[in-house]
DNA sequence: ACTTCAAGCTGGAACGTTCCAAAGGACGCC
DNA sequence: GGCGTCCTTTGGAACGTTCCAGCTTGAAGT
């Protein structure tokens, strides 16, 4: 095959540096750093000279060779299990705001759910030195989790961990599951199903709190769990088996928004009603649920506050002011809409 | 207020470099290094004594220093318009995907739709060396398009740009404009208005289709535009300001599935049947417009598509096989859904 | 036995910053 | 005039890699 001669790269003239601009404006190099850095004890003629040469040169500072000395990079490594769930995108916002604030930038990264995946996308992220590290939901083991925190601070959003050295945000899963189901029985359904979220992150505790709640409530024989995993087929899939059940369940509690939305799917497809045949819950309150079209009574999350608090929590361990975990609950709370409404009126409870 | 004594940054001890592990294995640093990018010409029993030090120690290579010294950094930083955004979700997770394939890092950046935002969002990449820049609809001026170009290789999405020193991927608008409003002709529809993008990536194209194909079909006279700003709320407002007319349009052709979603809910607000009623077309065949309980009939755009040519592109020039701009335009087609239908019989054309 | 060669390995010079100790200059004071 | 002090400025040493030229060693070729 006839390969062409070698070209040289891109960039047309390697980028003036800082000698570039302390040569034009005749002083040192570490003056021009100083002007730089917005360091004082410059004097006005030299600041304005620097700041001129700058300008001409049209040149930009050079994060990775100050990161190198100052061996600091002011970046910030996310890991987000799902790009597409819309939950994650009021997180990464909430990260990215307060990022902002306080001066750093952002690096995403994402595994697609799948742990191999996700500790790759982890392991590139510490090679690049990232000051800290949030995971969002994130599904790999424990083990990887210390070992990330051995190299730099680390929060875990939104998932149980053992890992003791690390922070977390969480919402708490077993309220928001119990708000679900009494908001269910209090209307009158007996026989609420749940769609879970299989492996993913925080799946068990909403399922704990789901069977806790149908307990509490004296419902513990009509207990139906199926298999979700978070994802809008998940959740279509499970509803579809949970559609060969008899007795039907006239309510179901789907462990995520996605999930509920397949769930939603399957149910109209099957020519049932929502809610007047069948009432669904979902769980974050993300923008889909609220959609007029949809209207999906939801447990509201706070993916925004998460993300923030996510990201004070790293900031204050970066700055040294704190070197014990910090645990941070953020309270659930039910958001009613019109997918659920009074058990059906010839539902026969099996009890 | 009582302060601290400063406490030491995070790190209990700074992380072993190749120093450390060429120590311990033996060997010069060199050789490390060597093992490390896996060049041959090393024996396999230095390999092995590297590649066990590296275990022990665990070693982590410092892409930072790295960076530094080959003057190229693997990663691309993408500055996206509106996170919030499904159709933006399937661009990044077409640029993801290509990107991991070629062995490159992708940054993630917004400005949120706000120009000033997005050209410090910009800027900021740029002083992180990136090795190449997509800027997904972006707001800014064209002029910091250029600037950028003069510093490495740069692809513009879903935007027209007069910038002549950038790639460029875009869909056709005017064609997927005209689809929109061909369609609802075909239904019998005579008064459609469109919804716009404002200022918007995109926008000022998709408007002229319409207008375009309006006067193709005859229809000029019955040419009605309102600002929707590509989001829920703008389309809402839009919508609602349609509602005004009279006599009303039987179809709405909205600049984005987000914005068509807001008149959806006008519209149900208003108490009108879609599509009964009111026809809606959107833009960008997003997730939410195939959700069944919203079946938007909309233009399909291909997000990842955009996005994989976009990084293809990007990763031509960055191997400098290339140095002419290449521009991409890849062909929409129209998926319809239940938001469309045949106008109503009573509608009372004015023409 | 002498040269040639390749394979394996090595130390030093970059890369573009920041940081620090110290130099220089201006000024006032004794 | 010498000295201390303050403000401004400076050169050199890091930071952790890669790259390159050159060094050793041993085997093959003549």
């Amino acid at each position: 095959m006839p390969r062409r001669t070698d070209v040289k790269p891109h960039q047309s003239q390697s980028e003036p540096t800082i000698l570039d601009v302390a040569r034009k404006a005749r002083v040192s190099k570490s003056l021009v750093s100083m002007v730089i850095r917005g360091e004082d004890g410059v004097s006005a003629k030299n600041r304005e000279a620097v700041r001129q040469a700058i300008e001409e040169l049209n040149y930009r500072p050079n994060v990775i060779a100050r990161s190198l000395v100052q061996r600091r990079t002011r970046m910030l490594g996310v890991m987000i299990s799902d790009l597409r769930n819309p939950f994650f995108g009021d997180v990464v916002s909430g990260i990215q705001m307060r990022a902002a604030d306080l001066g750093y930038r952002v690096l995403f990264n994402t595994g697609d759910r799948v742990p191999n995946l996700e500790e790759a996308a982890i392991e590139s992220l510490l090679e690049l030195r990232v000051d800290g590290l949030i995971l969002a939901a994130p599904r790999v083991d424990d083990t990887i989790i210390e070992r990330a925190c051995r190299a730099v601070p680390v929060v875990v959003l939104n998932r149980d961990t053992s890992a003791t050295c690390s922070d977390s945000v969480t919402n708490d899963n077993l309220a928001g599951a119990s708000l679900a189901v009494e908001h269910c029985a209090s209307l009158g359904h007996t026989r609420i199903a749940h769609i879970d979220g299989g492996t993913g992150a925080g799946a068990n505790v909403r399922r704990e709190g789901y069977l806790a709640a149908m307990q509490r409530l004296g419902l513990a024989a009509n207990v139906l769990t199926v298999e979700g995993g978070f994802t809008e087929n998940g959740g279509y899939q499970a509803a579809r088996e949970l559609l060969k059940q008899f007795p039907l369940p006239t309510a179901i509690f789907a462990a995520n928004d996605v999930s509920a939305i397949g769930a939603l799917k399957a149910l109209e497809e099957a020519g049932l009603r929502t809610p007047g045949d069948v009432s669904v819950v979902g769980y974050d309150n993300t923008s889909l649920a609220a959609l007029p079209q949809i209207s999906l009574t939801s447990v509201q999350q706070f993916g925004a506050d998460i993300g923030r608090l996510g990201m004070e929590c790293i900031f204050e361990r970066i700055e040294g002011r704190r070197s014990t975990p910090r645990h941070e609950v953020v309270a659930p709370t039910l958001v009613v809409r019109t997918s659920t409404g009074p058990a059906p009126v010839g539902a026969h409870g099996h009890r």
